[in-house]
DNA sequence: GGTTGATACCCAGATAGCCTAGGTGTAGGT
DNA sequence: ACCTACACCTAGGCTATCTGGGTATCAACC
């Protein structure tokens, strides 16, 4: 299906993933069409520049390897990039609750 | 919250909202913010050109009136705006659902 | 009676975020 | 030789949202 607009929210998805556990770029593409359960197939063009980004902003930090002949850049999670992932989480939660309660109609019908 | 990260929900929203009675542009804003509670805030110049966009692809019909001397275009989902709007729900359901199981890693709380 | 704030509408242009479309190179199979 | 999978990269384009301006009515205040 889409694959299309994250919505802004490409770089919380991509620090989950790599939360995980080490990965590299492609890697990272792989396991997050696995996770989402094949929803989420993003283009390259789309991870490899969020990851050069994500990592000039201090959340991801890298080093290169050879694996079979092939270069790598693996990518790990910065104690920065704990910190803003589980702000992203939370904004994720907030937004994900605003969001639902919008489309259900009348949402707080506990309280008030 | 901004709404920076809306980026592609807005139809759906203000079509849930209007869904929920028919209502003037002013309205909408009002009652996303207050549904919301107050985590959409959207600035008016984002809400009235996707309404026209929304009317001339059909999904909503308006009409003038007068109130208080002031003008107000008052707009309804038509028969396309719910059909699209349910095919939204649709689309958003998936689109949480995919981002919580990469978040979390647990899919689905599926009753599928 | 002039200003301010809330209501109510509108648009042009800037900005931002993701994708398209190209490119490089290795390894393994047919 | 050729193709597919792996693995990396970038410039420019596209589209959706926001910024910042504008118009106008009404109520309240000074």
């Amino acid at each position: 299906m889409k694959g299309q607009d994250l919505k802004g929210h490409l770089d919380l998805l991509l620090l989950a993933v790599v939360a995980d556990g080490p990965a590299h770029g492609y890697a990272v593409i792989e396991r997050l069409k696995r996770r989402s359960d094949e929803r989420f197939d993003l283009p390259e063009g789309t991870v490899y520049p969020a990851l050069h980004r994500l990592e000039k902003a201090g959340y991801l930090g890298s080093d290169w390897s050879v694996v079979d002949g092939r270069r790598r850049r693996t990518y790990e999670l910065t104690a920065k990039g704990q910190e803003s992932l589980a702000e992203r989480r939370r904004g994720w939660q907030e937004f994900s609750g605003a969001v639902t309660s919008v489309l259900g109609g009348t949402p707080w019908t506990a309280t008030t």
